[in-house]
Formats: C-alpha cells, structure tokens, sequence
DNA sequence: GGCTAGGTACGGCAAGGATCGAACCTCATC
DNA sequence: GATGAGGTTCGATCCTTGCCGTACCTAGCC
C-alpha cells in the first residue's frame, strides 16, 4: 500500500494508472520537464510555471504522485518534487526515454 | 494530416494522444490483447468481448484509430483491426514492450 | 428486392475530473 | 506572537467523455 503521503511502492506501480496522469498536458509538461533535468533535481513544486491557480496544481501533483511519476518531500515550508527515476526505469523500461523524445508543446517554456 | 479514416500518419502521432487512448481501461485491453496476438494479425472489432454498446466500442475504435494505435481496413461487411506495429515501434519504441508486460487486467479472459 | 449483420452518426444522459475561490494549516522570519 | 509565503482541503461549477438507444448505411445472402 502507498504511504501517507500516497506514494506507490515500485510494484505497485500501474502502467494504466501512469498513462492517465500523463495524458494530462499540463501534468505531462511536469514530466517531461522533470525528465529533461539533471539525474535527481528537486524542483519547487510551483517552479513549472502552471498556468492554474495553486488548488488546481494541488490536485496535478497528487495525481502524479499517486501513479508514482514523482515524488515529494517537505523541505521546511515548501515542498519539493522529483522524478523517481530509478523507480520508473525498473518499472517501466522504455518510459522516461519516450517521455524524453515527445517533449511537451510548451508555450515558451524551453 | 489523417487520412479519410482518420488513422494519422507515423509523423503525426502523439505521444500525450496516445496515453490519452490507453488511460482508458477498455481500450488499453484491445491493444494489450493484440499486442500478445502473432504478428499484424487482424482482428473483428466485436471479437474483443467489450461489454459495452455497438456505438460505445465504434467510439473507442475510432480513439484508437485516431491516436494511430490501430489501424482499421474494411474488409466487405465487417471491419477489421490490427495493430500498426512497424509505426508504433518506429516513433515510439519501447512503448509496445511497456504494454506488452503490463497485461491488462481482464475479467477472465486470461 | 428483402432481410440480416456489422458499423457509424447523432442526440441525450450521467459520471468523472479540471478548475476555481475561500478557508485553513505550517513553517520561517521578524 | 504576528505576518507572509507555500500547500492542502473543501465545496461548487463547468466541461469532457463514456455510455446508451435509435436511426441509418453498407455489404452479403437468400
């Protein structure tokens, strides 16, 4: 079972449940931003530039924690994401290199 | 841009719209289904055991159809389905792999 | 030609989810 | 302790979409 914080374990990961979140463009546009990063970066979770109010991003970020994409930790008063990468690799081999070769449309965010 | 039946070419696929099409449990079932079937084998549109409507499953078909996941030839009456293999793997490689060991979770069709 | 089976198009209904604002909580700073 | 920034939760709204039935079209068959 996922931990308080929602986040799967590994197996627990599903394949369908990783689709959905990132057939969302705007959760997608994290993604592949996360994916283009350095090995491990944490980003602030406001630092994607999301053009929806801070509830709304509230919700994409659980989603993507839910279905393992990311995950979060508290840093004092903000909260920091990154991709699980090791996770997803041995979960899913393939996926990040897909995500990385379909980079988002992003509307001047490059 | 597609053709009159809507199945776009290997260029103009896209990565989002084809999570999209496979966030969808029906749907992702259909092609986890041909994935495992032999090479570029056709299939019936009904031989797939939807437990939906005729105007529900021409609706995920055309989903399918459009994100360019399959491709649809009339064959007299009926219509058949395959799965654009050599397109999928060529833009997008790794994903058949992906679903192909992540089975669909079927109700018994195992 | 008439019938049937397989598909599509259309209109409508209902559930899901993306969105927001307001209220609240927590931490850091002063 | 007060303040402010960053996040979450809640309730409401609105749009998308999955679903169906009906009507219609086409091909094959009698």
């Amino acid at each position: 079972m996922p931990d308080e914080e929602g986040h799967p374990s590994r197996e627990e990961m599903d394949l369908r449940c990783v689709m959905n979140a990132l057939a969302d463009p705007l959760r997608y546009q994290v993604v592949s931003a996360l994916v283009k990063d350095a090995e491990d970066k944490e980003r602030h979770c406001s630092s994607f530039g999301l053009p929806v109010s801070k509830s709304t991003r509230t919700h994409h970020f659980r989603i993507l924690r839910q279905a393992g994409l990311i995950r979060q930790v508290d840093r004092g008063n903000s909260r920091m994401a990154h991709l699980r990468r090791a996770d997803l690799d041995a979960r899913f081999p393939g996926l990040l290199d897909l995500i990385r070769q379909n980079p988002a449309a992003l509307p001047g965010s490059d």
